[in-house]
DNA sequence: ATGATCTTGACCAAGTTAGTCGTGAATTAG
DNA sequence: CTAATTCACGACTAACTTGGTCAAGATCAT
């Protein structure tokens, strides 16, 4: 359950491209700089998001990255988890299609309930929401160096 | 955030304490053996317990380990930041004495949300609540086993 | 003293994280 | 057709974390 770079950065990759994908595709290069990701690495990120269908690809000169979908219909929990694997706090929280019943460990009740209340919450918000934040914060950030 | 063999293992050793150390200290070796728990590294999370002050330990023999507070004044919360660390989903969350800013990630408020839910739950849970319902665990299971 | 028991720190293998780099493939402009 | 642009993908790496093991030592009851 803990969020790493991959998360961070891949969510602020979608942030941008639901702010300045309003035109076209946006490139590697230009997000890379907008939120200072390593460009080598945001690679790996974008492949990863698209291989779970968030954004859509196209290469040569005026080529980039877009959503696949507008930005009120991808929701943070299905990022996060493509970005970061299960989110699970616990390996017996897992979601198992297995069937078998997992190892049941002493505290799974409580975590299960902070697992559950988690994923909820996370469902909740979509890219729309962080990217209408984001705009929020720029505002008052820019205002703030301009007194 | 994530819970690892520190975090399981360190508290079904305190369980184990608030459940067989009625009468006087009990020694690792038993706590190893009832709990499935390399003894060695048993050793580590007890010496990590007794740092902060959940457990007090006395040498020779007919020594051992027990709790130093009733089971049902020690929380969940505070045992798992003893053994785990904190338990932050992400860094911009770490509790900071320094007083400056953390750096603000977009996702941080869902998360700082999350977060303290998570953390009320876990305090409102007592080594004496993990206790009763491993009890019952126990009971049901050698009562499958005897039909 | 002796043996039981905890204490401490050094050490280790395997896995994860956070990247970098190089080569190649697609697309478009000229 | 060719060159420039942009993404695609896999190999590689350094540092850190996890989950331990092990040996030498400190204490204490008897």
């Amino acid at each position: 359950m803990h969020i790493g770079t991959k998360g961070d950065y891949g969510v602020r990759a979608l942030i941008d491209l639901a702010m300045y994908g309003g035109e076209g595709p946006v490139q590697r290069a230009e997000i890379a700089r907008r939120q200072h990701i390593p460009e080598s690495y945001l690679d790996h990120l974008l492949a990863q998001l698209r291989r779970d269908g968030f954004v859509r690809s196209t290469r040569g000169p005026g080529g980039g990255h877009q959503l696949t979908r507008p930005p009120e219909e991808i929701c943070l929990l299905h990022v996060l988890e493509s970005l970061e694997g299960s989110l699970a706090p616990m390996p017996c929280l897992e979601d198992d299609d297995s069937g078998e019943p997992h190892s049941v460990c002493a505290q799974q009740w409580v975590w299960r309930e902070i697992y559950d209340d988690m994923r909820a919450r996370l469902a909740a918000v979509s890219l729309a929401d962080l990217a209408a934040r984001e705009r929020e914060r720029l505002r008052s950030t820019v205002a703030s160096y301009s007194i």
